[in-house]
DNA sequence: TATAAAACCATAAAATACCATAATTTAATT
DNA sequence: AATTAAATTATGGTATTTTATGGTTTTATA
């Protein structure tokens, strides 16, 4: 699975419709499942998205850890309950339910944010201040990104 | 066999049918045995499901980690006792069994919950508490789940 | 023969597939 | 470099299918 990068602001007309960035459907192209997988997101008002293999890895890993392990039953709980597959139709678009329209403040408008192994849609007004919010910890912070 | 993602909210009719959500039909389509089953949780107040392959894995696990271990003979003797194999009808319903119902305090509601590789069946109300219940021990608990 | 279980039939609502067009991007040509 | 042509992408609306759910009839069982 090649990564989700850029930012990308579509319209969602009146039945909840709305294309997928062309690049992002690249990024999933080879995969079995035709779509995305979204969940709203624990820590934002935004909603998160995956591709359905990157989910089969995680039930692989949550089975690796055991039956009874409480703190993956609250983990597994929320994010298989909650998270939603979508396939794509002839045209790239997806129907984000309602309730995660909601939880975003999704009204006639959303961005795709890309987050490399992952991507979010955000209520494009609400990523604007967020990321100014982001930006402003990582002058004041400069936590240091260690690769390999 | 594909994921048990997301949930759904459906009645039971007058006979105590229901039908199981389409998207986990769809999941256990390719097995041989065109039905899910179904047990107790030792943990929750619900239901657990399986498809009939994942049962058969079970099986096998506890077969591995050999036949000398008194809890785990516990746990089978539990599990395999107490598991039901319930086929679709037609429409893709079942009707669960009234113990069944009765351990989940299910009536004439009932919310079926991906967990990936399973899911579970519960009364609508008491899944949204316990689902709060997992969210605020997340915030603070905030456990890592590491893939590969 | 009474009772429960399974098969059968029907329908409203929701989800999905289909078709058409506008806008944008990319490529080609002058 | 500017203009045109082609291809891709985004968007809007409609038609069809699937799904959930209710009820009835038939078959099995005690």
């Amino acid at each position: 699975m090649s990564l989700f990068l850029s930012s990308y602001e579509n319209r969602l007309d009146t039945k909840g419709r709305i294309s997928v960035p062309a690049s992002f459907r690249a990024s999933v192209a080879s995969e079995s499942f035709p779509g995305v997988v979204l969940y709203r997101s624990f820590t934002h008002n935004c909603i998160e998205g995956l591709s359905m293999s990157r989910m089969e890895q995680m039930a692989t890993a949550t089975d690796k850890m055991g039956v009874f392990d409480s703190n993956l039953d609250d983990l597994s709980a929320m994010l298989f309950a909650d998270a939603r597959p979508l396939a794509f139709d002839v045209t790239g678009r997806i129907v984000i339910p309602a309730d995660l329209l909601k939880h975003a403040g999704i009204k006639d408008k959303a961005i795709f944010v890309g987050r490399g192994n992952s991507f979010q849609i955000w209520n494009p007004d609400e990523f604007k201040k967020a990321q100014n919010k982001s930006l402003n910890n990582l002058r004041s912070v400069r936590p240091n990104l260690v690769i390999s």
